[in-house]
DNA sequence: CTAGGGTTAG
C-alpha cells in the first residue's frame, strides 16, 4: 500500500498522459482519491494535460471535490481565458462547498472579463454573506476592477468605500478604473487624494495611470509634475513608466521633449519606438517618423500592428506610396495584414496616397470588415473623387448587413451632394427618417446642403422648417444652402430670423456660411460688414477661411493693399485659399507686385498646386511678362503637375 | 496548494 506522500510525489513529476491515466487508476484501487489534496493536484493535472472536457468529466468523478480542488481548477480556467468555463464551475462549487477568497476572486476575475456585472454583484452579495471581505484587500481590489470593468464607476467607489485602509493596490485599482472609463479628472482627484492618506505614496504603476490621465487630458503641466517625481526618486523609471511619459509628450505635441526622453532611455521596447514613430508622424515630421521606423527594424525590433500603424500613418502624412506599398509588404510577410485594425490603416494610406484602387484592393482581402473599414473605403472614394465609387459601397455596406452611423450618413450625403442627383438625395433621404437620423444635426444639415447643392431649395427650406429641434449647425447650413443659390438677400433675413426664432448663438462656422453667401452674391459692404460683426459683437477669432473670403470681397472691389495688411495684421495661420484670393484679385486687378508676393507664398504652402502656377503665369501675362510666365510653364511641365480640366455638364 | 493594480492603435 503507498502512503499518500508517495502518489503525490510521483503526481508532482508527472508530465504526461500516459503516467496520468496510471496514477489516477493507482488511486482508485487504493484508495487514496478520497484524499482531498491529492484530489487537487490530480485535477490541475488534468486539466494541464487533457482537454479541458475530459478533465470536467475527471473532475466530476472525484467524491468529494473540496475548495482546494476547485479553486486549482478555477486558476487554471483563468489561465485560459476560459471564463464561461469559470462561472459554470463556481455555480455549481457554491451548492456543496463554502467558497473561500480565492474562489471569489477567480469568480470576479471572469465576471470582469465577461462584462457580467449582475453575476458580479451577486458574488459581491456572497462575501459580504461571509463576513470577511473587509479583511481581504485583494478580494477589494477585485471587486473595484470588476465594476470598472463592466463600465460602473458608481458601484466600483462603493465598493472601495467599504475599505476603511485601502492599501496602495486598491488606490491603484480605482484610479485606473477612473481613467479607463475616461473619467481622467476624477482619476486624477482620486490620484491626489491617495498621496495625502496613503503614507506608501505612489508606486510606479500607480504612476502609469496617473501619466495616462494627464495625456487624456491633454494637461502637459501635470504630467510634466510627474516625470519631475519620477526624476527625484531614485529608482530607474520602469519601461512602462517612460513608455506612458513618452505618449503624453507624443499626444500633447511636444515632439521635442519626446524625442529627448526616447534618446536618454536606456531600454526600448516596440511600445516605445510606435509612441515616437507616431509623434512624428503626426507632428510633421512624417519622414523621420518613416526613418524611426526603419532604425526599429534594423535593430532587430519585432513590428506588430501599432507600430506598421502608426508608420503606415507617416506614410499617409507625406503621401509616400512607396514607402507604404514597402510596410505593406512587410506587414503581409509578418500576418499583421489580418489585423482589421492594419488593413484599415493600409486603407487609409492608400487613398490619402491616392492609389483607391490598391486600397480596394486590400478592403477586398480582408476577412472580416467592420463600420470603421467599411468608412474608410467610402470616405477615400470620397475623397479621390469617386462618388459614384462611394455610392456603390453604401449599397454594398446595406447588402452585407452593416448598419451605417450618423457619420456614414453625413458622408454619403456629402458624395451625393457631389453627384448632384435629386432622386438620390430623395432615397437617402427616406433613409434618414427611416434610420431616425434626424435627431442627428449634422445628418440633418448634410441633407439640407445636398438638397440645395441638388439645386432643390424647396426640399431643403422643407427639411429645414419640418425640425422642430434648430440647432447653429442647422441654422448655418440653411444660410449656406441660400448661398450656393445666390441668395445672399434671403441668407441674411434668415439670420435675423435666427434671433427672432430661436436663443441659437451664432458660431464661427454660422459666419463663414454667411460671409461666402455674401461673396457669392458679390455682396461686397455686407460682408465686410458680418466680419466686423464677428469680430466685435460676437468677439470670434476669425481663421484663415474667413479672410479668404474678405480678402476675395476686398479683392473684387480692387481694394488690394486693404486686404493685402488686413492678411499682414493676421492672428492665424495664413492659409493658402488667402494666398489664392488675393492671387486671384491681382490678376484681375493686374497687380503684379503683390500677385508676386501672393503666389510666392503659395507655392510655398502647396508646391504641388498646379492651378496657382497658371494663375500666377496669367499674372505675369497680362503684366506683359512673357519671360517669366513661359518660365513657369515650364516648371509645371518638369514637375510633372497634372493640371485639372474644367468640365461641363449639359442636362 | 492558490491571489490584486500599469504603457502604444484603424
Amino acid at each position: 500500500m503507498r502512503s499518500p506522500e508517495t502518489v503525490l510525489k510521483l503526481v508532482g513529476v508527472c508530465k504526461t498522459t500516459k503516467l496520468l491515466t496510471q496514477l489516477r487508476s493507482l488511486t482508485i484501487k487504493t484508495g487514496l482519491r478520497y484524499d482531498t489534496h491529492l484530489a487537487a493536484k490530480l485535477t490541475k493535472l488534468y486539466y494541464e494535460l487533457l482537454p479541458v472536457q475530459t478533465a470536467r468529466k475527471l473532475f466530476d468523478e472525484i467524491p468529494q471535490p473540496n475548495v482546494y480542488t476547485c479553486n486549482r481548477i478555477l486558476q487554471r480556467l483563468c489561465g485560459k481565458k476560459r471564463y464561461e468555463e469559470v462561472l459554470s464551475l463556481f455555480s455549481s462549487m457554491v451548492s456543496f462547498e463554502k467558497p473561500d477568497h480565492f474562489t471569489l476572486l477567480f469568480a470576479l476575475k471572469a465576471c470582469s472579463a465577461l462584462k457580467q456585472i449582475n453575476f458580479g454583484k451577486t458574488i459581491h452579495g456572497l462575501g459580504r454573506k461571509y463576513g470577511n471581505i473587509h479583511s481581504n484587500m485583494f478580494l477589494g481590489s477585485g471587486l473595484v476592477e470588476m465594476y470598472s470593468k463592466c463600465g460602473n464607476m458608481d458601484d466600483a467607489l462603493r465598493a472601495f468605500e467599504e475599505y476603511s485602509n485601502p492599501d496602495i493596490v486598491l488606490w491603484t485599482t480605482l484610479v485606473t478604473g477612473y481613467e479607463k472609463n475616461f473619467v481622467p479628472d476624477e482619476a486624477l482627484e482620486v490620484f491626489t487624494r491617495m498621496v495625502m492618506a496613503c503614507c506608501v505614496g505612489p508606486d510606479p504603476i500607480t504612476l502609469v495611470t496617473a501619466v495616462s490621465a494627464c495625456t487624456q487630458l491633454m494637461n502637459l503641466k501635470a504630467g510634466k509634475s510627474v516625470h519631475a517625481f519620477v526624476l527625484r526618486m531614485c529608482y530607474e523609471s520602469p519601461l512602462p513608466l517612460s513608455n506612458a511619459l513618452l505618449n503624453l509628450y507624443a499626444k500633447t505635441g511636444f515632439t521635442f521633449c519626446a524625442g529627448n526622453l526616447f534618446r536618454v532611455m536606456e531600454e526600448k521596447d516596440v511600445i516605445s519606438w510606435s509612441c515616437m514613430i507616431s509623434c512624428c508622424a503626426h507632428n510633421n515630421a512624417a519622414d523621420r517618423a518613416i526613418s524611426l521606423f526603419d532604425e526599429m527594424i534594423y535593430k532587430g525590433v519585432e513590428p506588430n500592428s501599432v507600430s506598421v500603424i502608426s508608420a503606415l500613418q507617416a506614410c499617409e502624412a507625406c503621401c509616400n506610396l512607396e514607402k507604404g506599398r514597402q510596410i505593406h509588404e512587410l506587414a503581409f510577410q509578418k500576418g499583421l495584414e489580418l489585423d482589421i485594425l492594419v488593413s484599415t490603416a493600409l486603407i487609409d494610406m492608400y487613398m490619402s496616397c491616392c492609389s483607391p484602387h490598391e486600397a480596394i484592393m486590400v478592403f477586398d482581402r480582408m476577412p472580416n470588415k467592420d463600420l470603421v473599414s467599411w468608412f474608410a473605403l467610402l470616405c477615400g472614394c470620397v475623397q479621390n473623387g469617386l462618388a459614384n465609387k462611394s455610392m456603390q459601397i453604401f449599397r454594398d455596406m446595406m447588402a452585407n448587413d452593416i448598419r451605417p452611423d450618423a457619420t456614414v450618413m453625413v458622408k454619403i450625403l456629402g458624395a451625393c451632394s457631389e453627384l448632384g442627383v435629386l432622386e438620390l438625395t430623395s432615397c437617402l433621404h427616406s433613409y434618414v427618417i427611416r434610420g431616425g437620423f434626424l435627431s442627428n444635426s449634422f445628418v440633418g444639415a448634410s441633407l439640407i446642403d445636398c438638397y440645395a447643392k441638388c439645386g432643390s431649395m424647396e426640399e431643403a427650406i422643407k427639411v429645414f422648417e419640418r425640425l422642430t429641434e434648430k440647432d447653429v449647425v442647422i441654422w448655418s447650413s440653411m444660410f449656406a444652402g441660400y448661398g450656393i443659390h445666390g441668395q445672399a438677400r434671403e441668407s441674411i433675413k434668415l439670420f435675423h430670423r435666427m434671433f427672432t426664432d430661436s436663443t441659437v448663438y451664432p458660431n464661427k462656422v454660422t459666419f463663414l456660411s454667411i460671409l461666402a453667401a455674401c461673396s457669392h452674391a458679390g455682396f461686397v459692404e455686407e460682408g465686410i460688414e458680418f466680419f466686423n460683426i464677428m469680430l466685435n459683437k460676437y468677439q470670434l477669432m476669425p481663421e484663415s477661411k474667413h479672410y479668404a473670403i474678405i480678402v476675395d470681397l476686398l479683392g473684387r472691389t480692387g481694394e488690394l493693399d486693404k486686404a493685402m495688411s488686413l492678411i499682414n495684421q493676421m492672428q492665424s495661420q495664413v492659409g493658402a485659399h488667402v494666398w489664392g484670393a488675393l492671387l486671384g484679385a491681382c490678376r484681375i486687378h493686374q497687380s503684379a507686385e503683390i500677385g508676386d508676393v501672393a503666389a510666392r507664398n503659395l507655392l510655398r504652402l502647396d508646391p504641388d498646386n498646379a492651378g496657382y502656377y497658371i494663375l500666377l503665369s496669367n499674372v505675369y501675362a497680362v503684366d506683359g511678362k512673357w519671360d517669366d510666365a513661359a518660365e513657369l510653364r515650364r516648371s509645371i511641365k518638369e514637375k510633372e503637375l497634372k493640371t485639372i480640366t474644367g468640365q461641363s455638364v449639359v442636362l
